[in-house]
DNA sequence: ACATCATCTGGAGCGGGCTCCAGGTCAAGG
DNA sequence: CCTTGACCTGGAGCCCGCTCCAGATGATGT
């Protein structure tokens, strides 16, 4: 069973040294195994949960929701309460998907009067 | 003429009456007129630009380039530099949906790997 | 043996973006 | 008139999510 020094562990992960032991404080990460001497040994399966930590962080979700999460993760119990929090998740990111799409439009429709005015007064090459 | 009290520019925006405040102290939004005594006016023109910034915080545009943007506007000599500048964030939000899609795609898989293991074990229903 | 380096801990500090507060000033309704 | 309420100002405070620091300890390479 391979395990990870923290540089390597944050390596793998793309999240800082410090901001692991940050999760790990927080009850995000559950306590990782140590060494004889006490240092972190991360195993592959803390990597595995730090890559969906990655993404749920990314996609927005909370410190506060993520730690929910991992204390759930704790029990087989609960299941069903952990699906459910995905699934609310997964539609809050595709709320913003929908979101950024109509910003976008509207961004873009800034963009496009901008040309025009730009080719009116001659700024920019029609 | 029309022009609105700060509380009307609030609804009307969406930003609290502080963040409004706040928006001018920074230079987001340029000085906004008054009445004989002191009370903002918030004129049409005000809450153009605002639906705008709204758009543009939305998108995750920070408050230092909205702030940039703003400067630029006050001279339309600009006018190239703020289409880049829209441009740029444009390309920007685009990368964000990318992003926000392929993540929703590992949220999913997920779900249903959690789906899975729930009717394996009688958790859940088929 | 020694210098170097990675890591450890607890706690302070920071940057972004607001949000709230005290204390004061007007304008309008009863 | 007098109260009420919207507004004013400058500045302090807050929440989030890290990030950095000092001082100590143990592993490593020469």
């Amino acid at each position: 069973m391979t395990t990870y020094s923290p540089a390597e562990a944050s390596a793998a992960s793309g999240f800082s040294i410090d901001t692991l032991r940050y999760y790990e404080k927080e009850g995000i990460l559950r306590p990782v195994a140590r060494t004889g001497s006490g240092r972190r040994a991360y195993s592959d399966a803390d990597l595995g949960w730090l890559d969906l930590v990655r993404c749920l962080r990314d996609t927005g979700m909370p410190i506060a929701a993520l730690k929910r999460y991992a204390e759930l993760s704790a029990d087989a119990a609960t299941l069903g309460e952990r699906l459910a929090l995905l699934e609310a998740h997964d539609a809050s990111v595709q709320a913003s998907i929908d979101a950024l799409l109509a910003q976008q439009g509207q961004i873009r429709e800034k963009i496009a009067w901008y040309r025009e005015q730009g080719v009116r007064s001659g700024a920019l090459p029609a």
